[in-house]
DNA sequence: GCCGTTTTCGGCCCGACTGTTTTCAGTCG
C-alpha cells in the first residue's frame, strides 16, 4: 500500500468517527497521523512494513499498528468496518463546500441521505429546508455548490495523477517492443487539472504492448482494448487511454494527442495553407491543391512545427493563444526549467502549522540543490495555524541567524511572514515588525465573500505598503473544490506593477495561484514572479514542479521569475521596492 | 488517540462569519 493510500484511509476514518459525533481529539489525531504520513521525509510504509515506527511524533501505539496492518495485509479491518456503517457514497458529501459533519449526519440521520444525486433531490425538493439548522439560504449555497462540484466531477489535480502518469510512462518505455513513449494531452500541457491521462507509444507490435499495458498492476477495470488502442481504470478512478502508432507515425500522433484541440486545428490550416493535409499519422498531399513536395525527413515535433515554418512549439504553450505568431517570428521564450530555481520563499515550521522544524526544513532545501530558504510562517490572526505574534517572531528571526552563522555563507535562510491581509486592506502586524524581516509575503486568509470591488481595494491597499515584498496566492481558490473570491485580477497586476510587488505563483497543486493565464499580462506590465511552493514539510518543497509547470504554461523565463536569481542578487531584489530603487 | 509527566490522566487551537435562530450551532481558515 503507498503512503498515500494509507494516509487516505486515516484521513476517511477521521471523517466518519466525526458523523458518528466521536471526541474531536480523537478525530485530530486522525487527522494528524494521516498528515505525517503524507509528508514524513523517510519511506515511512517500509518502516511500517518492519514494525519500526517508534519515536515518530504523533503516531502513537494506535496508530503504528494500524499503519503497520495496512503495510503488511494492504487492507485495515478496523477501518473496513467503520466504512460499513456508512453508505458507500457518502463520502462525496464532503466535497461540498457548507457541508460539514454535523450536517452530513443529520442529513443522513433524518432524510436517510447517503449520495450527491439524494442531496440535491432533497435540496430540490424542500425536504432539507426543513430540517433543523437548515433554511432557504442554507439550500441555495448548497444547490451551488453541488453545480461546482458537478462541473468538476471526474477531473483531477494535476498531483493525484502525476505519479501515476510517470509511473506507466516509464513502464511503457521499458517494454521491449516501444521504442518511444510520451504522456499526452492535458497532462503534457501543463494544465492544473485534468480529466484522463492519454498515453502514445511507437511499437512494431502494437498488439503486445497493448496487452502489457491492459495488465499492469495499476489496472482496475479495463473499459476497451483493441489492436491499437485501449483505454483502462485504475483503482483511484483516473482513466488512461493508450495508443500505439508505428515509429514514422510517432511525431504526428504525438502533436495531434498533445492538443490542445484548439491548437490543432491552426496547425492543420497552417498544412493546407502549404498544400498539405496534415492527420495524426503523417502529411499528404491536399486534395485538389498544387503544393510543395511533401516534406521529408519528419522524426520529432520540432521537424513538423519547422515544415510549417515556425519554431519548436512547447507543449506547454500549444492554446492557440499567440504561440503561432511567436514561433513565426523566432519569439518563443525560452521557458524556466526546474533546475533554473535557486531558492525558494514561502515556506512554514513547525512554529505556525508546518510538519517540519527550521533546521529540517534548511536540511533539505541544501540537500535539493537550492541556495536560499525564505521562511515565512502564518501571523497571529491565523490562530487556525498557530499564527506567530511579534515575539514569537522576534524570536525565530534569532534562531534564523543562529543557523545562517552555521552554513558558513554556502546556504542562507531568509527571514520573512506570510502576514493576513485583514478585513480592511490592513496588515497583521506594522510595519515596524515588518522593517526587521528579510521579505514579507501578504495573503488573504478570511472573509473571502467581499464584493469585488471592496476585495479588489482590500489588496491593494496591502501591496502599496512598501514592506509587502509579494502577494501570496491571489484569488484564494482551492482547485477542484473551491472557486476563487472575486477580484480585480487585472486591476491587481496593474497595482503590483505600479508598487515593484512581487506576485507569487503559489506552487501548492490544489491552488497553483496566480492562475497561468494571467502572467502574460504580469510580464508584459514589468511584474515579477515568485514560485513558491508554500511548503508545510520538508516534502512539500518538492511541489515547486507544479508550480514550474505553471509558470511554464504562462510563458515564464527564467530572468521573469525571482527565485531563478543566484543568492548574491536575490537579496538585492528582495530590497527593491522598500528601498524604493530604479529597476535595472 | 497522543503527549507529557506531579508515571496516570488531564489537556489538547482560536475567532469570524453565516444563517438560523432568539442565543447559538456549524463551518471555515
Amino acid at each position: 500500500m503507498t503512503r498515500e493510500a494509507a494516509a487516505e484511509i486515516f484521513e476517511r476514518i477521521a471523517l466518519l468517527m466525526e458523523l458518528k459525533g466521536e471526541n474531536p481529539f480523537k478525530i485530530r489525531a486522525y487527522k494528524t497521523g494521516a498528515e505525517i504520513v503524507e509528508s514524513h521525509p523517510g519511506d515511512i510504509m517500509q518502516l511500517a512494513a518492519e514494525n519500526r515506527l517508534g519515536g515518530i511524533k504523533g503516531l502513537g501505539e494506535a496508530l503504528q499498528e494500524k499503519l503497520h496492518e495496512m503495510a503488511a495485509t494492504g487492507r485495515l479491518d478496523f477501518y473496513e468496518r467503520l466504512k460499513a456503517e456508512f453508505p458507500e457514497k457518502l463520502f462525496e458529501l464532503f466535497g461540498i463546500s457548507g457541508l460539514g459533519p454535523k450536517k452530513i449526519a443529520a442529513l443522513h440521520r433524518e432524510l436517510g441521505v447517503g449520495s450527491l444525486e439524494d442531496l440535491r433531490r432533497m435540496c430540490e425538493n424542500g425536504q432539507a429546508a426543513k430540517l433543523s439548522g437548515f433554511g432557504a439560504k442554507t439550500v441555495e449555497k448548497l444547490l451551488e455548490s453541488i453545480s461546482f462540484h458537478e462541473q468538476h466531477a471526474s477531473e483531477f489535480r494535476v498531483d493525484q495523477v502525476y505519479a501515476l502518469a510517470r509511473t506507466l510512462v516509464e513502464e511503457l518505455r521499458a517494454l521491449p517492443e516501444v521504442s518511444r513513449a510520451e504522456v499526452c494531452g492535458s497532462f503534457r500541457r501543463g494544465k492544473e487539472t485534468v480529466h484522463d491521462l492519454d498515453f502514445l507509444a511507437a511499437s512494431k507490435k502494437p498488439e503486445e504492448v497493448i496487452a502489457a499495458f491492459v495488465n499492469l498492476p495499476q489496472v482496475a477495470k479495463v473499459i476497451a482494448q483493441g489492436g491499437t488502442k485501449a483505454s483502462i481504470h485504475t483503482e483511484e478512478g483516473v482513466q488512461c487511454d493508450l495508443r500505439v502508432v508505428s515509429g514514422a507515425e510517432y511525431p504526428f500522433a504525438l502533436v495531434y494527442f498533445t492538443g490542445s484541440k484548439e491548437h490543432n486545428v491552426v496547425l492543420r490550416q497552417r498544412a493546407l495553407d502549404r498544400g498539405w493535409s496534415l492527420n495524426e499519422y503523417a502529411f499528404s498531399l491536399a486534395e485538389g491543391k498544387a503544393g510543395a513536395p511533401l516534406p521529408e525527413e519528419i522524426h520529432d515535433e520540432a521537424d513538423i512545427h519547422r515544415a510549417l515554418g515556425m519554431d519548436f512549439i512547447e507543449p506547454e504553450l500549444r492554446e492557440n493563444s499567440g504561440e503561432f505568431e511567436a514561433a513565426e517570428k523566432g519569439r518563443l521564450p525560452e521557458l524556466v526549467k526546474l533546475e533554473n530555481l535557486r531558492g525558494v520563499f514561502h515556506n512554514h515550521t513547525t512554529a505556525s502549522d508546518g510538519k517540519a522544524t527550521l533546521r529540517e526544513m534548511a536540511e533539505a532545501a541544501r540537500e535539493l540543490g537550492l541556495q536560499y530558504l525564505g521562511i515565512a510562517d502564518h501571523s497571529k490572526s491565523s490562530f487556525q495555524a498557530n499564527g506567530l505574534d511579534e515575539r514569537r517572531l522576534r524570536a525565530q528571526m534569532r534562531d534564523i541567524r543562529e543557523l545562517n552563522e552555521e552554513f558558513e555563507g554556502g546556504f542562507r535562510i531568509f527571514t520573512g511572514t506570510e502576514v493576513d491581509i485583514l478585513k480592511d486592506g490592513s496588515l497583521d502586524f506594522s510595519d515596524e515588525v515588518l522593517a526587521e524581516l528579510d521579505y514579507c509575503v501578504a495573503s488573504v486568509h478570511n472573509v473571502f465573500n467581499l464584493p469585488e470591488a471592496e476585495m479588489t481595494k482590500r489588496i491593494i491597499r496591502a501591496i502599496k505598503n512598501p514592506h509587502v515584498t509579494m502577494l501570496g496566492h491571489l484569488t484564494g481558490r482551492l482547485l477542484l473544490q473551491r472557486p476563487s473570491y472575486a477580484v480585480n485580477v487585472a486591476a491587481v497586476i496593474e497595482a503590483a506593477a505600479e508598487t515593484g510587488t512581487i506576485i507569487e505563483l503559489n506552487a501548492s497543486p490544489w491552488r497553483l495561484d496566480m492562475d497561468w493565464r494571467w502572467w502574460r499580462l504580469a510580464k508584459e506590465k514589468g511584474v515579477k514572479c515568485s514560485i513558491n511552493p508554500d511548503a508545510h514539510s520538508t516534502r512539500g518543497l518538492q511541489d515547486v514542479i507544479f508550480g514550474i509547470r505553471a509558470a511554464r504554461k504562462g510563458w515564464l523565463t527564467r530572468g521573469d521569475i525571482i527565485n531563478c536569481l543566484p543568492l548574491a542578487e536575490v537579496e538585492k531584489a528582495l530590497r527593491r521596492k522598500t528601498e524604493g530603487e530604479a529597476e535595472d
